[in-house]
DNA sequence: GAATCATGTAACTTTAAAAGTATCTTGATT
DNA sequence: AATCAAGATACTTTTAAAGTTACATGATTC
């Protein structure tokens, strides 16, 4: 498969919309993302489900941010567009017969889970607001 | 793409050649996988390449193993296919002129680093010996 | 040395999931 | 009523691994 960017797609958004007034409109997005808008609103519906944006038809409609930024983390996020697969590599067969197979995959995936466990903490540990502040430190410290 | 299993059939394979004597042909090879005899050698072309099995042509030719089990580990394994992109999201473009993409990719790359680093790091530790030994402990264990 | 067996290699097609696209519908604003 | 923007459907495209077909190369056996 593609590379999956629905996270770092959003997560763009997310900080665009954060330091913007009003809504953006799909067709906005998708120019700032270099995609269409068929695929933005595709990608936010799931930000919307969760609730952490809303989106409004007709004139002046858009999209706006709904939830508290220090409130939402990147695993949230993540989880919103999918939660997907983390990992492009992995087994081919869950439930192997053979008994060297299965040996295999559990040590491989004992190791996949620990480093997936590694990186969702990470993700979880990081709000949309620390981001966003993160961001307007790096402009300021520029010389 | 696909999920990328060589990692784990080349486990599979290295382990079964472990325990068996004398060559594995590619037709063997691709039974056990449930692949076919080009996707294994193919495959296997990579360990070659890198040492850790030799292959012979004609009757009763095959695939041997050509290195020290206890000194090659699982990253050495991963590698040796091609070492392969670890994980299935990421960021869109490289090198956005956008700050905020900017800085979002650089936070969530440093995310993926870190859990990368650490899934290489436990490869590395593993021995394909340590590997096969942990294999025999599952059996005896077994009631 | 011919037949056979097995690897080596090239040139494809298939697969799976995200991404991209075209088109139409729904609903809100002017 | 016209326009704007999201919602939704139904596709096609993209990407790399995997799968497949076909043939070349080389070793063994008879």
């Amino acid at each position: 498969m593609r590379a999956d960017s629905r996270l770092s797609r959003m997560l763009h958004v997310l900080l665009h919309m954060a330091r913007h007034d009003g809504p953006l409109t799909s067709e906005a997005i998708a120019r700032m993302l270099g995609t269409n808008p068929v695929v933005v609103r595709r990608t936010m519906a799931g930000l919307r489900k969760a609730g952490y944006v809303r989106s409004e038809k007709g004139h002046g409609g858009g999209w706006e941010i709904a939830a508290d930024l220090e409130k939402v983390s990147l695993l949230d996020i993540h989880r919103a567009v999918g939660g997907p697969r983390v990992f492009a590599i992995g087994s081919e067969r869950a439930n192997p017969e053979c008994a060297v197979e299965k040996a295999v995959n559990e040590a491989l995936e004992d190791v996949l889970h620990e480093a997936e466990a590694l990186l969702l903490a990470r993700l979880g540990a990081v709000t949309l607001a620390e981001l966003a502040r993160s961001f307007g430190e790096r402009c300021s410290a520029r010389p």
